[in-house]
DNA sequence: TTCCAATATAATGTACACACTTTTGATAAA
DNA sequence: TTTATCAAAAGTGTGTACATTATATTGGAA
C-alpha cells in the first residue's frame, strides 16, 4: 500500500510541515492515490474535515492544490470530485513528460552542465547499476529512489528554474511520474526487464548531455518515456493486478 | 493600460463569475500585470483585502491561484510577494510554450484532425490575413483576438484534454502567452514586420498538420515561438518603451 | 555608532458561524 | 409507473475572531 512517507518526493514544500494544510494535503492525496475513493466520487468538505481532524479552511486549500495537481476536479457547482482519466489521458500525460524532459535534456546539452553536476549524476548512475544488477536480483526500493534522483537531476540539468518547474509539475500528474509504476514497490516480473533497458537509456541520456549532443539527448528522453507507456499498457491489460496495487491506478477508467 | 476585460482569455472559469474569489483574482492579477506593485513587493492580505473590498478568505484563494500562475511567490514564512523574473526566465518560458505547442501540433498531425476543425481554422486564418493586410495597416485589436484563437485551436487540435491543459497552463505564465507582446494594444512599429511572418508561419503550421507532416508541424511551432523571444529581446533593449506598456513586463528584472 | 535583545506591531494559520445554493428525497399528480 | 413539485438536508462561499508566528522598532550596552 501507499504510505505518506512514500510520496515525500511529491510533497514539495509541505513535507515536514506540521501545518494543517500540509497534513490535509498529504493525507487526502494518499487516500485518493490509494483508491480510498471511487473515481468520480464527490468529496464533501465537512465529512473529510471531520475525518482528518482538520477544519474546513485548511482543507479547502489542500483540495485546491489537488485540483491543480489533477487528482481532483472542480464541478461548475463548486463541488469537487475525484478525477477520472482514460488510459489515453495517461498515455498523453506520459508523452508530455517525455517531451518536457526532452526539452530539459536538450537545453542541458546546449548550454552545458557543470562538472559537479555531471559527477553527481555519474554517482547516481553507478548506484543504479548496482541496484539493477543483471536484472534478476533488483533492489527494488533502492532503484525507485535512485530513478527518482536521476529524473530530478535531469529536470535541473538545464539550469532553468522555469524548465525544472514544468518538469516537476507534469511529473505530479497521477501515473505520469517517472517512477509511477514502481511506486507500488512490488516486484512485477514483467517490469524487471524494462529496468535494465531503462538504465541503459539513463546512461545514454547522460552521455548525450555530457557530449553536447542535444538532438540525441532529446530523442532519448522521449523514447525513455515510452517505457512508461509500455508499463501502463501492461498494467491495464493484466487482469491479475489488483486495482490499488499501483498508486493512482484507481483513477483510470477504461 | 491593461483592463480586466482584456484578460478574459486568461480568466478560465471565473470570467463572469461575480464571486468574491473571481473578483479578487481578476483585479489582483490586473494590478500585478499593470505594474501596480514593484516586483518583489510583499503582499499584505489585510491591506489588499481592504483595498478590494473583499474579506481575507476569498482573497487567500485568489492569491493561491496567482502563485500557481507564477505571478506571485510564496516565501518560506508564508508571506507572498510579487514574482520577479529574469529575461532568461521569460525566454525559457517561451521555449517551453513552443515545445508544448509543438507537441500539440505533432500529435494533431499524427492522429489527424476532423474536417470541421480544419475549416474552422481556415476561417481564422483567412480573417488573420485580412487583419494583417500587407503589414502597413494592421488591424491590431482584431489581430490579437484572432491570434489567440489560432493558438487556442492549436492547443485543442491534438484532441487531448491533457495536452490542451498543459498548453493553456504554460501560456498563462507572464509574457509567455502567444499574444503577450501584443496585449499592450499599441502599435509598436518594430513588431509590425513580425506579424506578417507570424501569419505565414500560422499557415505553414496548419498545412503541416493537415498534411500529416508531424515533424514539420512540430519544428514550425518551435520556430514560431522564437518570434516571441525576438520581441522580448527587442522590448528589453528598447529604452523608449515604458515599463508598463506591456502587461507583465514590470515583473522582469535584468 | 553599531550591534543585540526585548518588546510591540502586524501578518498569517486556523476555526467557526452563517448565508445562500445545490442536491436529495418525498409526495402528489398525470 | 413516471413526472413534477416542493421541502428538507447537505454543501459551498464568505466574513470574522483569535491564536500563533514573523517582522519591525525601540532601547540599551559595547
Amino acid at each position: 500500500m501507499y504510505t505518506i512517507s512514500d510520496i515525500s518526493e511529491h510533497m514539495g514544500d509541505y513535507l515536514k510541515s506540521k501545518s494543517q494544510v500540509g497534513r490535509a494535503l498529504a493525507e487526502t492525496r494518499a487516500m485518493i492515490l490509494n483508491g480510498a475513493f471511487a473515481s468520480g466520487e464527490r468529496l464533501s468538505e465537512p465529512l473529510l474535515a471531520e475525518r482528518l481532524k482538520v477544519s474546513r479552511t485548511p482543507l479547502r486549500e489542500a483540495i485546491g492544490r489537488l485540483v491543480q495537481e489533477g487528482l481532483v476536479d472542480r464541478l461548475e457547482s463548486g463541488r469537487c470530485q475525484v478525477s477520472s482519466y482514460s488510459t489515453q489521458d495517461i498515455m498523453d500525460a506520459i508523452e508530455v513528460r517525455g517531451t518536457v524532459e526532452g526539452l530539459a535534456a536538450r537545453v542541458a546539452a546546449e548550454r552545458g552542465v557543470s562538472n559537479e553536476m555531471l559527477s553527481e549524476c555519474l554517482e547516481t548512475l553507478a548506484n543504479l547499476d548496482r541496484a539493477v544488477g543483471d536484472g534478476n536480483d533488483v533492489k527494488f526500493k533502492e532503484y525507485v529512489r535512485l530513478n527518482a534522483a536521476f529524473h530530478s537531476w535531469l529536470a535541473q540539468a538545464a539550469g532553468s528554474v522555469i524548465i525544472a518547474r514544468e518538469v516537476d509539475r507534469i511529473s505530479r500528474m497521477p501515473l505520469a511520474s517517472p517512477s509511477a509504476f514502481l511506486d507500488g514497490q512490488q516486484d512485477i516480473p514483467a517490469f524487471r526487464g524494462t529496468l535494465v533497458m531503462a538504465q541503459q537509456q539513463h546512461r545514454a541520456i547522460f552521455e548525450a548531455i555530457k557530449g553536447r549532443e542535444s538532438a540525441r539527448a532529446e530523442a532519448l528522453c522521449r523514447e525513455h518515456a515510452r517505457l512508461a507507456r509500455q508499463n501502463l499498457s501492461f498494467v491495464m491489460t493484466d487482469r491479475s493486478l489488483s486495482r490499488d496495487s499501483i498508486p493512482g491506478l484507481s483513477l483510470v477508467n477504461a
